[in-house]
DNA sequence: TGTTATTAGTTGCATTTGTAACCAATAGTT
DNA sequence: AACTATTGGTTACAAATGCAACTAATAACA
């Protein structure tokens, strides 16, 4: 579509990655400043929290994939949370690798202030941007947030045709947030 | 609303600055893998490249305030365009101290790819999506990005007022994306 | 006009983050 | 069972990031 010559008709307030982000930045650094101040906790560590305070008990990997964390992030913000006595782990014994982790009496307490916390900060968002306009964003971000991801383009001709095979660790870089 | 007892029916998948943030970096991620591998920059480096490809001429501060970056971030990705000939900076003979920032012939050319390449994705974005979900997305999104930011709490009782003046550069730590 | 406060932008330093490498346990293969 | 590959998780090291402090220029004001 659109070859060398002709500039395609982009714009920055139409491209959904863009919106998507700064609506995100926007809302969020809101509660987040709550959750810090209140709590001294970074926005990893409410993921976290509120992942497991949610889910109940969850090990790290099943984080990683829910909240789409790195599994370093997530290492060392667990470390933290167990440091400060709002989690414990304990060793699977069907798989001795994994640590299921569970939310303590006190990092409930945490998870619940802030859950309350974010029910206001959801209302009043809601107020000052129209409540209807919020649900209704609702379920379209879901989708969005649940898309599988893009193929690449040159993608395998045949499923036979797997791609030179990716040993060990290796992956391709993510640069999450860079 | 709901003291200490009651628990909140508070729900992380209908928490709209989770749900803003997972589907921004769910369909974000596909877009920059390609302006990585394509063009290796960062992140911040493309936001950088966009506002200026659109708006022509902008000061370092100029796109702090509309990218939502931090001075230093953009400090740093700006060098980094100058020193590949991407952008270059002149001295506003009006105030000296700024510096407004123009892509160069080659910056253009990037842009100019990747919004192509922006409009491609989008495109496939929405039939994967939905057409008019996407669509029916952006009006509310630029609402929500553009929101003021929220009021602290304890907001002062009268506009005189005024809380202890902040000094110099100092700042509440922003904590972007921690 | 001299003095002080503000703003644009850069840089030092400490913290955070990601990648690669690693250990330990499990799964698969022969 | 022995060997290899894979997976859960941690850690060392390097790169990126943010805060604080700084320079330089402008604005405000006495």
């Amino acid at each position: 579509m659109n070859g060398q010559g002709e500039k395609a008709d982009f714009q920055l307030l139409r491209f959904l990655p863009y919106l998507l982000l700064q609506a995100a930045e926007q809302t969020g650094e809101g509660f987040a400043s709550r959750y810090r101040t209140s709590h001294n906790i970074s926005r990893t560590q409410w993921r976290i929290l509120s992942h497991l305070g949610e889910a109940g008990e969850l090990t790290a990997s099943q984080i990683c994939s829910r909240a789409r964390l790195h599994k370093t992030e997530v290492s060392r913000a667990v470390a933290r949370l167990e440091g400060r006595g709002w989690l414990t782990r304990r060793i699977d014994s069907a798989d001795r690798r994994a640590a299921p982790l569970q939310l303590t009496r006190t990092g409930r307490g945490v998870f619940h202030d802030l859950a309350d916390a974010a029910t206001v900060f959801q209302a009043e968002l809601a107020s000052r941007a129209g409540p209807d306009l919020l649900e209704a964003l609702i379920e379209p971000l879901k989708i969005l947030a649940e898309l599988p991801k893009q193929q690449e383009e040159d993608s395998p001709k045949s499923p036979a045709e797997k791609r030179t095979e990716i040993k060990t660790d290796e992956r391709e870089p993510s640069f999450g947030k860079v």
